[in-house]
DNA sequence: TCAAGGAGTTACCAAATGGTGACGACCGCA
DNA sequence: TGCGGTCGTCACCATTTGGTAACTCCTTGA
């Protein structure tokens, strides 16, 4: 993100922080678990998340693209496009760590006493 | 975090972001990255990453102490106080989450070419 | 020619997060 | 009684992120 000489004398550097930052965003853990079982197009994952606006929807799906987590593909159905997003290969190597991240987020939530 | 009625409908709520927030902050993974060795005092931390601040340093601190993950303790060295923090056993459950979300995250970067 | 449905984008605003620099509290010691 | 070391807070500002409402573009069908 910063062009300028860095030092990054190896702590500057975190392997999990650029983790975090591929799937945070308050949006696409949700979107990344609604592509979990099929794929879904943009009004649909609109329709599925209560309170997500067009343009963060737009965001962060486009995000989760540049990384290539998910793919969009256009579709014609009765001469309406619609834009079908999925997992790619590559993305769905993600899903153990959600997984994991997910399981020990459902424990932390049970500890904290929500 | 809103005590009003919210309808709740099993998509507005993700574990994995539960996950996410315990650890997103733009230095908690790193402080978390330095404690697995050994404990480290407040002084030693803020040297350690080079460009926290000290305001920042103590937020991010406060806030893995009051999520249960480390634990401030006292000690007294010649005369001044010295904070030693440590994960607690709690706070280690979350060390195999790390290390997944930091070996994805790796390759990640690898991946986009950086 | 115009409405309708889907997928965005734009300009503007609000909240959360992080950074800066100054300051205070505490303790032992010369 | 002032000094240096450690930890932490305060007021203030900058950046990032998310939300709102209006708007465009595209295609088909009446």
């Amino acid at each position: 993100m910063v062009t300028t000489a860095k030092p990054d004398p190896k702590l500057t550097h975190c392997p999990a922080l650029v983790g975090i930052k591929a799937i945070s965003g308050k949006w696409k853990t949700r979107i990344l678990w609604l592509l979990r079982d099929r794929p879904h197009h943009f009004g649909e994952i609109r329709t599925l998340l209560p309170g997500v606006s067009a343009k963060v929807l737009s965001q962060q799906l486009s995000q989760l693209g540049k990384d290539g987590l998910v793919l969009p593909q256009e579709e014609m159905r009765g001469g309406v496009v619609f834009m079908i997003y999925d997992y790619t290969d590559y993305g769905r190597t993600l899903v153990p760590v959600l997984d994991l991240l997910g399981a020990w987020g459902d424990g932390h939530e049970r500890r904290q006493g929500l």
